[in-house]
DNA sequence: TTGATGCTTCGGCTATGGTCGAAGGATGAA
DNA sequence: TTCATCCTTCGACCATAGCCGAAGCATCAA
């Protein structure tokens, strides 16, 4: 009787159109201004400030200033791992409107989770890299030997990662797919490499396309033989 | 642009109040009457009813009717699955009250989450389980061949469950510890076969309790050596 | 200083929706 | 049939909160 309220006060913030426009506006993990974001939302600029001032209030968002703007961000992998359970059960209960567009073709095949890689491609990869024994576990999910030395090989600094304060490792449900992608620093860390390599291009919004030579370096890295 | 909406729509409806204790309620997996969940909820039996009849219509909840009573129960694990994941973030972000009573040290230890074990109990038995090589990936999670001989000398019928339409193996998100727990169909077989051995009991609303010769069978089980 | 830009606050309008009393089925028991 | 129980529907009340126009700060540029 008591943890009802507890959930919906959460719940209320992203049950308004306009503020659950804002965050997902937000989910690709960049952090945006309160102008950008009204034009998401397609609301005023006082209607949107008002709505960022609760999301912050709530601390699902944080706030950053910079010279005359403001910019938002979500406060933290979670919020989006909690957007992308809801689009997953709003599709399942078909509150979802059918989408078949190009574009959302292309968000299921490839997209960005805050700042990792999901859509048909994430779990691909999270699924070749435990298959290869470079990743092991559940949900804490783990990085084995073998994969400490396949990511290094990689290109990525691991021990740099583990300084920070963020899981190396993190299991992050997808909305489209119904399995598991890779989050954590790892999971940023395997985007940004694959971004510098140029093996995958960030497009509008949080659709992100590999590029031919992408493609097949993906293939070979996770999927050889 | 065009999915904030889309989940909007569905986190209103748990945005409400009354409608949170609702769902709350009914996180144990039961069934309960339209009565029952007026009073959980705290309001009359025809705003509970309104209540109701939203939810049934988003396919948040089935009802089924039995003589003059009306049942509602969860749609599915996955709604259960949000409400948790719901109330992680609203215990990050602070928006949940200090509930340090006995009753939430209990919930902490031991639940039901659904239909399966939930709480530190539940990622403890996940987390050995994997440990000892009886259950193997990530999300898809599955049994191993040392696994299936260890069910079934515990009394499960794996065949039987495997008839089902049900995932055999599911990993569900714990709110209190921060890892995942084991759902689906041996999820819940598993807490049955608890139940019926003795070892765990049911309290109030979603609490379990495990007897001593629970606690000690749980360790020989799970936790050899 | 003056002006422009980005954002916040204030005030008032409006609509949405949660709430309950009362009345109306539906089911089961006597 | 008659009555009691469980639930749904209707109608009306009312509070909440989303929305925008207008005005007020804050920052930067010239």
């Amino acid at each position: 009787m008591k943890e009802g309220p507890v959930i919906a006060s959460v719940a209320a913030l992203l049950g308004d159109p306009a503020r659950a426009n804002i965050l997902t506006a937000l989910m690709d993990g960049r952090a945006l201004t309160v102008s950008e974001l009204a034009e998401a939302a397609g609301v005023t600029l006082q209607t949107a400030s008002g709505h960022l001032a609760k999301l912050d209030a709530a601390n699902l968002l944080t706030a950053e200033k910079q010279g005359r703007h403001r910019y938002f961000r979500l406060s933290g992998p979670d919020v989006a791992q909690v957007l992308e359970a809801l689009m997953g059960l709003a599709q399942r209960t078909g509150a979802t409107r059918v989408r078949t567009g190009p574009r959302d073709a292309a968000l299921r095949s490839a997209r960005i989770c805050y700042d990792h890689l999901a859509g048909e491609r994430g779990v691909a990869l999270l699924t070749a890299a435990r298959r290869q024994g470079l990743i092991d576990g559940d949900k804490d999910v783990t990085l084995t030997a073998k994969g400490r030395a396949f990511f290094t090989e990689f290109g990525i600094d691991l021990a740099a990662l583990e300084r920070g304060r963020r899981p190396l490792c993190r299991a992050c449900l997808d909305w489209s797919e119904r399995h598991n992608h890779l989050g954590g620093a790892l999971g940023a860390a395997l985007l940004s490499r694959m971004i510098e390599r140029g093996w995958v291009r960030r497009g509008t919004g949080r659709v992100l396309t590999f590029t031919c030579e992408g493609k097949e370096g993906f293939e070979a890295a996770f999927i050889p033989s």
